[in-house]
DNA sequence: TATTTTAATCGGTAGATTCTATTACTGAAA
DNA sequence: TTTCAGTAATAGAATCTACCGATTAAAATA
């Protein structure tokens, strides 16, 4: 039993006439002829009663004729959700972002990817990105904001741009009146940072380091799992920090007791990226996504050309 | 597209594993792998994400997988109707009957047949030869019980049983003094028939005549269109006529004023059978019919030798 | 009788399906 | 590190299927 001999089927119990029922299948008539046979033979049962001059329907084949409309019906269904809804950007799109990258980066773009994209429903997610991988390798997320690069050939990315750190330190603090801060100021100073789930806190120990033997002072660890809160530490003049510039450029984490600025380091810096599966089908989704975002990024980041 | 593949698309989608999958499909891990390939691409869309060591379903994918299900469904209700319901025996089966046999074969039958095949629906309809053989020629009838010989190649019959006619006569008629009559004592009578559309009349008429050129004296019609008013009218002394044996044997003619009796006249008889479209796919039913026919016939009419 | 209409049949071909054997890759074990 | 087992993909060959054009058979029509 086929589906097409189903059409063959649906169309000569419409017609009564093999040949016109040929012609709306665009076949030969011996063709549907022999096919209707073979169904028969198949199925054990007449399903028309012919002579050389007519056609009848029988009992069976009608109730037949109805289960096989039920299967064409669905077959078209099949068929239109593979041509029409196959388009990758329509439906779901699992998200994650890292903890200090999602609050700040996510309503950027949240507005405009729903303006230009209204087919696809973006699902969030907010982790570290060790759960963030184990996620995306698990297929419960299709993409991850990571700030770091991702591990093993099963995963691809897509460089989304860098994202320098700023300084965080306290209004009344000595930096207040130097012009610049550059890594050598920082050496003597306390550095602040989240637990070490958060990639940052690594990301900022390297960027402070003037050569990788510089380990002997440890910075101090804090369970803070916020920006927000490592600020607010900041300003009851606990150390200084760094922090991403997308965090400062929402204007989340200010106070009067804090200054946030540019610092003259140019490692202190993170690369931005989405990553994903290599063997996702729907890459022309987070290729729209990555594009909207870099439309909508701050110019306190840097762009990669593209 | 072919309700093949849809197979092998939901055992995949169960599995999650080609091998396996093509151990439930009884094919080998290839030949999924390249229907499952063809499907995909046919469809445009990719309905598994894989890799050498795992495979998991896109959002598209288990959609179709949901209608592909519904197919398969409706499929395997397609092939238990073809084999199960296939019985010849199952189903409605429409019969006509002339109206001078109807209400006296009917019931003989009828019990014994919902007994014997509790799945035949018997659907019964009454009309004149003429219409039951145009209503069998348009396949609103599956089979007619006549007493004539059906016209045409495209039909065919069953005999079934011959039906000697009985005479009635008034019980004060010069008859009832007679042991037996004979073709030869009808000549004087007054023989009261059924309208002409009754095949009965005919046969009667060409029962009493000793040779053809004896149409000289018609014989007079009525319009009665039942054997009981026919009878009614021979008890208030309008002549006498003949009835066919089963009408006889339902006691249902019998009043105090007619006398119900053979007669010695070979020729007085009719052929009853059961007349179908040679093409008719469930002839066995009407075997089976014919058979059950044949067990409840009383001895007043002369079985056919089978 | 000749013509038209219609379903069935026949022989051949292109394409689809399936198989076996093999490859390429991965993760685990030695 | 090498080896082994497991998995999906690929290649090539054999077989089966669907299809067509030409023809046939039978019936209706002119």
């Amino acid at each position: 039993m086929n589906i097409r001999d189903l059409e063959y089927l649906v169309a000569v119990s419409e017609t009564l006439h093999f040949g016109q029922a040929a012609q709306r299948c665009f076949v030969s008539q011996p063709t549907l002829s022999g096919q209707i046979h073979k169904l028969e033979e198949e199925l054990g049962a007449t399903l028309f009663e012919r002579t050389n001059r007519s056609v009848h329907i029988t009992v069976i084949g009608q109730k037949i004729v109805g289960h096989a409309r039920q299967i064409l019906e669905q077959a078209e269904v099949i068929r239109s959700l593979g041509n029409t809804q196959n388009d990758p950007l329509a439906g779901p799109l699992r998200i994650g972002a890292i903890h200090t990258l999602s609050p700040y980066l996510v309503p950027l773009f949240m507005l405009e990817l729903q303006q230009q994209h209204s087919e696809l429903s973006l699902e969030l997610t907010e982790a570290t990105t060790d759960q963030l991988i184990a996620k995306l390798r698990d297929h419960q997320l299709d993409g991850a904001l990571l700030a770091t690069s991702p591990p093993g050939e099963d995963l691809e990315e897509i460089q989304l741009f860098k994202e320098p750190f700023w300084l965080a330190h306290p209004r009344d603090h000595h930096f207040y009146n130097k012009d610049e801060v550059s890594l050598a100021d920082l050496k003597d100073e306390k550095v602040l940072l989240l637990s070490e789930e958060h990639c940052l806190s690594e990301q900022i120990i390297s960027a402070c380091r003037i050569d990788s033997r510089d380990s002997a002072n440890p910075l101090p660890r804090l369970n803070a799992s916020s920006l927000e809160t490592l600020v607010q530490l900041v300003g009851m003049g606990l150390g200084i920090t760094l922090v991403p510039a997308l965090s400062v450029h929402g204007g989340r984490l200010a106070t009067d007791k804090v200054i946030l600025r540019e610092v003259s380091i140019p490692q202190a810096v993170r690369q931005v990226r989405l990553v994903y599966r290599h063997t996702f089908p729907r890459q022309a989704a987070l290729s729209a996504l990555s594009d909207i975002i870099s439309c909508v990024l701050p110019n306190t980041v840097q762009q990669i050309q593209s």
